[in-house]
DNA sequence: TCTATTTCGGAGTAATTTGTCCGAATAATA
DNA sequence: TATTATTCGGACAAATTACTCCGAAATAGA
C-alpha cells in the first residue's frame, strides 16, 4: 500500500473538512461518522495532524478541530508526511541504505523520477484546490455511494 | 513503503541471480549470504515465486532455485504481483471501494495516472536488461559496500 | 457551580507482517 | 546404503500497524 490506513483516514478527513468551509471548530465525532471511520482511530490521526501544526483543536462543547491555516497553504505533502513521515520520498526502492547517485541500485534512476513525480504531486496539491473540485466534480470521500 | 520487505528481497534475489546467469540452481543460502538477507526468510519469499510459476527449484546437493523461463521473459512485474498481489496497480489512493470513473474520489485521475506509470514501469522491466544495466553501470544489490 | 461535550494521553488488544526454528522430503555422491 | 546438502511446509515468535478503551483535562452553557 502507497498510504497506511491513518494517512487514508487522514486525508480523507483533512478534504472532507476542507470542503466544509466551516466557520469554527468541526467534531471528531460529526466527521467519523460522516465519513465512516472509527471515530477513536481518527481522533489518534487529528492529534497527529495537530501536533504537527497542521490543525488546532479546541474542547468542551462546540469545540473540534479545524485547518491552522488557510486551506489554499497546506498541501497533501504536509498531511502526508505529518502521519507517514518522508521515507518514501527519499527512501531506495529495494530498501538498500545510502543508495544513491554515488552507488544506486539498478532501480534508482526509475524510481528518483517516480517518487520525484508523486513528492511534486503532493507538493503542488493544496487543500483548497482539492475542495473547489470536490465542489465542482462532486467527488466522493464515502465509503459508500449513498 | 511501495514494496514489502518480502518484494524488496524478491527483486533483489531475483535480480541477483540474473546477474549471475549461471548454469544451473544456485542454492538460496548462497544468495542470502552474498545479499545478506536472512536465509529462512528469503526460502519463503522463494516458494512464493517458485509456486507462482517463475521459479524452478530442486532439493540435494547442487540444489537451489533458477528462473523457470529467460531472464528476458521475466518481468518486475511478474515478480512484484506474485509477492504482494496486485492491489497496488488498481486501488484507490484513499482506500475507497468501488473508486473508479464512475465515483471519482478527488485524486483519482491523478492516481490512476501515476498508479498506471508504474505499472508500466515494472511491466516493461525484465530481467535481462536490469542485469545488463547491473554489469555495465556496476549497479549494486548489496547492503554494505564492501 | 454543575453538567454535558469535547479533545488529550496512555495503556491495552487485535491483526498483519516480518522473521525464526525444526523436522520431513528429496536427491547427489561416496 | 549412508551421508550430506538442499528445498518444503508448518508452527512458532517478534515487531509493527491498526484499532479500542478509559480516565483526565478543558470549556461552554444552564
Amino acid at each position: 500500500m502507497l498510504l497506511s490506513k491513518a494517512c487514508e483516514y487522514g486525508f480523507r478527513a483533512v478534504l472532507h473538512l476542507a470542503s466544509l468551509q466551516p466557520d469554527g471548530y468541526v467534531s471528531i465525532s460529526t466527521i467519523s461518522k460522516e465519513l465512516n471511520i472509527s471515530f477513536a482511530f481518527l481522533t489518534k490521526v487529528f492529534q497527529q495532524l495537530t501536533q504537527a501544526g497542521l490543525m488546532t483543536s479546541h474542547r468542551g462543547p462546540n469545540g473540534g478541530v479545524a485547518l491552522a491555516r488557510s486551506a489554499s497553504e497546506i498541501s497533501l505533502l504536509d498531511i502526508y508526511t505529518a502521519i507517514d513521515g518522508p521515507k518514501l520520498f527519499y527512501g531506495c526502492m529495494l530498501g538498500l541504505p545510502n543508495c544513491g547517485d554515488a552507488a544506486p541500485c539498478p532501480l534508482h534512476d526509475q524510481w528518483s523520477q517516480e517518487r520525484g513525480r508523486l513528492h511534486q504531486l503532493f507538493a503542488s496539491t493544496d487543500l483548497e484546490a482539492l475542495a473547489n473540485d470536490m465542489e465542482r466534480f462532486n467527488f466522493r470521500l464515502k465509503t459508500a455511494s449513498e
